[in-house]
Formats: C-alpha cells, structure tokens, sequence
DNA sequence: TTTTTGTCTTGATATTTATCAATCTATAGG
DNA sequence: CCTATAGATTGATAAATATCAAGACAAAAA
C-alpha cells in the first residue's frame, strides 16, 4: 500500500504506540482500496480475514436475521472496524457496507493477531479501544431496554446537539437509516417527531432545531451512563 | 487475603497467564467477603475503584433509569465482572447485586492497571476477556433489535436447553427476573409462555420441557450469529 | 426539463407490549 | 399447622409500535 496512507493511521490511538517496525510490517502487509457507495464490504458470518479501517467516507455496520433487518453503527474516518472479531479468529457478527466512496485499509488479521501477540504496546491499545467499545455496546443494551422510542429519539437529539455545539444542526444520515439505528420503523420515526413538537423540536428535511433545549431534556432525562461518550 | 482462594482464581482465562510475581502482588492487595444475598455490591455512576471476582455464590449486573430497572446478566462463579470500567477507570455503567450467599474478591482497581501497564500476558489476556464481552454484547443488541419478545424467549430456552443437554431442565432464575433481562414484563412473559405452547413448550412452575425441539427451532430460527456463545 | 425513483409522511388498522387490578400459588415464618 | 408474603397468572384495558396503502416530496437520471 502506499505510503502516504501511513500517517493517519499511525496517528490512530489502537496504532500510535507500537513498535515502528510492526507498525511497517502491518502497513506492508496490507491493501488500500477505493469502494463505491453502498457495497458490501463484509457479510456476517464469514471468517475475519481483515481489519478494516476507514480512512475516507464513512461505512455502516448492520445486521439482519430473519429477513429483517437493523442498522447497528456508522464508522467514521478515521477508524476500525470488526477489531473484536480479528483478534477471536471468529466469524463477523455485523455485515458492513459503504455509505459513500469510501477509501478502505484492509489489514490482514493474522497480522494483526501476531503482533498483538509480540507486541505490548499494541495489545495494551487494543485493550483500551476494546473496552470503550465494550462500553458503548452496553449503554446502547441499556438505551434500548429502558427507553421507549420517543425518549431514544429525544436523547439522540440532544447527544448530536452536544456535539454539534448548536441548537440548530443537519441529521448525519438519512432518516430511514436513524430509524433503524434508533430500533423504530420509518414510519414511527416520523411521527415521533410530531410528538416531539410540544418540547420545542422542530425537524424539516434533514435540519434540526431544538426551541429549547431545557425543556427536551425535561422529557428526555439524558443520563452520563447512557448518552456520555465516556463518563 | 486467604492464599486457600489463590487457585481458582489463577486459573481464570485472565489470570492464567500472568507473571507470578504480578499475580501474587495482585492478590495480596486484594479483600475477599462474603456477602448475603441481596446487597448491592456497586451502583452505576460510582468509580470503579474495584475488579471484582464472584468466587461463589452469584451476582446480578442491572441498570436504572427514570424509575425503570433491567436485568443485564447474571455472573456465575469463578468470573470477573466490571473489568471495562476498571481497565478505562471510569465510573461503573451497572450496578451489581448478589444474588444470594456469595464469596467476592476484590482486586483493586489501581493494581489492576499497573500491572496491566507492565505484564504483557496479562493485558493479552484482557484483550480477549474484553473481546468476548464485546462481542456477547452485540449478540445481545441484535437479538432486542430483531427479534419480538416472543422470539426472545423461544431462543433463550433453546440455548439454555442446549447447555443443559437434556429437553427437561430447569430455569436457572426467577421469572420475574428472565423477563427483565428478555426485555419484557412478567405479565408478557406469562402469556409468552403459553403462546409456545403450540409449540411443544410447556413449563410447569421453573420446570421446562421442551416436547419438539425441531418444531421450536422452526419457530425460533436460532442463529449462531445471535444465540452462540461464540461461533 | 421531464421522468423516474426512492424517501418521507400520513391515515387507517393490526399487532405487540405495557399497565392495572384481581386472584392464585407457593413458600417461608410464626 | 396456619398464616403472611412475594411471585406468578389472568383478564381487561391502554399505550406503543408495526404494517399496509396512498400520496407528497425530493433527488437523481433521462
């Protein structure tokens, strides 16, 4: 793979720290690919061959059983994906496809898993970017368990507010997609945001704007343990 | 801390591997107690100043919010259990409370990073601990976002059922708490409970017998992608 | 520009799930 | 043995959510 790639993927918390030779070693060993939107880059169930990291564009990972389907997450530049099934050697548990163009690291995981085991940098780092994994997918189990989903819509409008920093702000993805990331249908997800008017929400297309704020999170009751990033 | 707890502890998975040293000076700063059943160990939100460790006995992991309260899992002996808030020292996502009699150590927290910082066994052993978890935790996710309360609990009895070996076994907790951690009511899970009887289901009091498993499983399309412990 | 395609919304309806209230049942104490 | 007590069940009802069908809208293709 070309070099020029290297930086920002050194730059990454899971890389920054090992050895400069494994780090090369990794790099030499891998591929950079250029996808179109909407490709299926994984499919659940099969074995881990690669972690994958995104360098440009954006991926989503999902899941379907039984001829449903839902959305699971959506990976940003610039990051992994699938690091817990590369390290177990076990099958996917999440399919993953391109959102946009998107320019892909592929790292062959047998790679991977000899370094972390030659490495303690490395693997030290896996385990810090692990257990904030760990802990996002826990605050998700309890989002969905103890919220209906008029309280999951009111306080993921108010975590991408905080992020935004303003009252006003676009949807990052198609309103489709947030449905099923929020574990409701189309359908429902429009009408949740009727009900949400009476706590100053105002959504028209893709552009958000919360009237006030203070009285969304009277209703939504945002929680550290379930909406912080880390807290 | 009493040595006679040394052994069961060493050969966790986690512990199995570390540098004798490390392991000993772990164990001479910890504290084993037994505790009735019942008390709450921890609360969400507090700092995890310990890694705890269920020698005997049992202990529930739940979550609150606004007045709501769900079962996350049950830790059985001999394992560990908020290790992702120890490794991040970060304050605990769950609470924990025995469940009846049990004996606990507690290792902590600070000894726990220190000399995951400098054993390079151990952190390895961390990273696999913590990729399981992560990974039981996405099954979790998918089995609530895919699959009905009805779906839920058909497939839970089939992997109990399979751990058990048998079509005739036992449900290993209370119902009232199997429907909080399926995600439902114990009303719900009363009627679920009859709406597999045709099925083949009938359970009497905590007792289950399964009278077609394959006549379930058309029901209940279990996935190992979902209902695996790891596959 | 027009057409096409897919998303989004809305209304009507069905299903699922929760809530409330009233037993019923098992069981641990007395 | 007999009661308290907590869990479990049942029925009635309400609320939440999904499904189906139609139409509105908007983005992409012709």
């Amino acid at each position: 793979m070309p070099e020029s790639e290297f930086p920002e993927i050194r730059n990454l918390h899971l890389f920054a720290d090992m050895a400069n030779a494994n780090f090369t070693a990794l790099m030499r060993a891998s591929y950079v690919q250029t996808f179109p939107p909407q490709i299926e880059l994984i499919t659940e169930g099969e074995r881990s061959d690669f972690l994958h990291v995104v360098v440009s564009g954006s991926v989503e990972l999902f899941s379907a059983w039984n001829g449903r389907e839902t959305s699971m997450t959506t990976v940003e530049p610039v990051s992994t994906f699938i690091l817990a099934a590369t390290i177990k050697d076990a099958p996917y548990l999440m399919s993953a496809r391109t959102l946009e163009k998107s320019r892909i690291v592929l790292i062959p995981s047998q790679d991977v898993r000899t370094i972390f085991a030659s490495d303690a940098h490395f693997a030290r780092a896996i385990v810090t970017e692990l257990a904030q994994r760990y802990r996002t997918s826990i605050r998700i189990t309890k989002d969905l368990k103890l919220r209906s989903g008029l309280e999951r819509l009111a306080n993921y409008l108010l975590r991408i507010q905080q992020s935004a920093g303003r009252d006003e702000f676009d949807l990052p993805m198609e309103k489709r997609r947030l449905a099923s990331l929020l574990g409701m249908t189309p359908e429902n997800l429009s009408r949740a945001i009727k009900n949400l008017q009476p706590y100053g929400v105002s959504i028209d297309g893709s552009h958000v704007t919360l009237h006030d704020r203070a009285d969304l999170e009277r209703f939504a009751k945002p929680s550290p343990l379930i909406d912080a990033d880390d807290a």
